[in-house]
DNA sequence: GATAATTTATTAGCTGGCTAATTTTAGTAT
DNA sequence: ATACTAAAATTAGCCAGCTAATAAATTATC
């Protein structure tokens, strides 16, 4: 048996090294890798709660917590009470972190590009829909 | 522009979820997920120093560093001086580390069946060649 | 209404990745 | 031989992921 051959060993090898081209492609917009992910959420749906972030991101409560520390310390974000369940806090976009996007928008366009150099249009486009269902949409 | 249709996005939840899975896969032998891959080497060829293990896992020599340190403590391998250079270290594996190979196979296919799954077989194939090409292979 | 179970956020502590800086050794140039 | 440079391992410290355990609030049950 081959494990170089596996596409778990492949995965894990090239999420490695992607998340190196990420890091660098966000680092300029003062920004740490798994917090953008999160930024991306809250673009989407401002004052959320951490539950939601975390349901909707799929990752563990108490990473989306460490993850918001930095971005307050950071001052992307802000939280605030959540009116309805005092159990939970809601998590909005501080002017900083609204104007942010404009720039990480653009850091992103280049991360793609240097992600799929060497591929084709058509075998980028197969690499999205494969990875895409592998997440079960 | 969307984020979420990236490769870029994609691929790191991809990625995440894949790494879940890979800890739960080899934490049965005693294993920790990025120890795999410097097994994986040391399967290949025992007796590598550091900044051999790290030049081919493309992993930075910290990491391969801490990692070892894990293994050392489980028993899965040793280290002794390189003869020809006092400033490198080779490392070898304990019979512990030898014998976990075929636990670990079994493992691996598993993963791998979980990985793939709700993929075709051709799309498995296009899956593991467009992942190998980024990986410049 | 009292009690139990669930949910949300948080803390502590682990592995795994990185960079930067240090120490030791080896190699190179003068 | 000396001095400089390069290479290997290590240490320290950061972020990102996880699980387990805890505290507070809510919800469900009786």
């Amino acid at each position: 048996m081959n494990f170089d051959d596996s596409v778990s060993f492949l995965l894990a090898k090239v999420s490695i090294a992607h998340r190196n081209l990420l890091q660098k492609a966000v680092s300029g917009a003062g920004l740490h890798s798994g917090q953008v992910f999160v930024m991306f959420e809250l673009w989407k749906a401002d004052g959320q709660r951490q539950i939601d972030l975390a349901d909707k991101l799929n990752l563990a409560p108490p990473t989306v917590n460490k993850i918001l520390g930095g971005l307050l310390e950071g001052d992307f974000v802000t939280r605030a009470k959540y009116e309805d369940d005092a159990r939970s806090t809601r998590i909005f976009l501080t002017e900083k972190g609204k104007e942010v996007r404009v720039r990480l928008e653009e850091q992103w366009a280049e991360l793609e590009a240097e992600t799929v150099e060497g591929l084709t249009d058509t075998e980028t486009l197969m690499l999205r829909q494969l990875l895409a269902k592998l997440l079960g949409q």
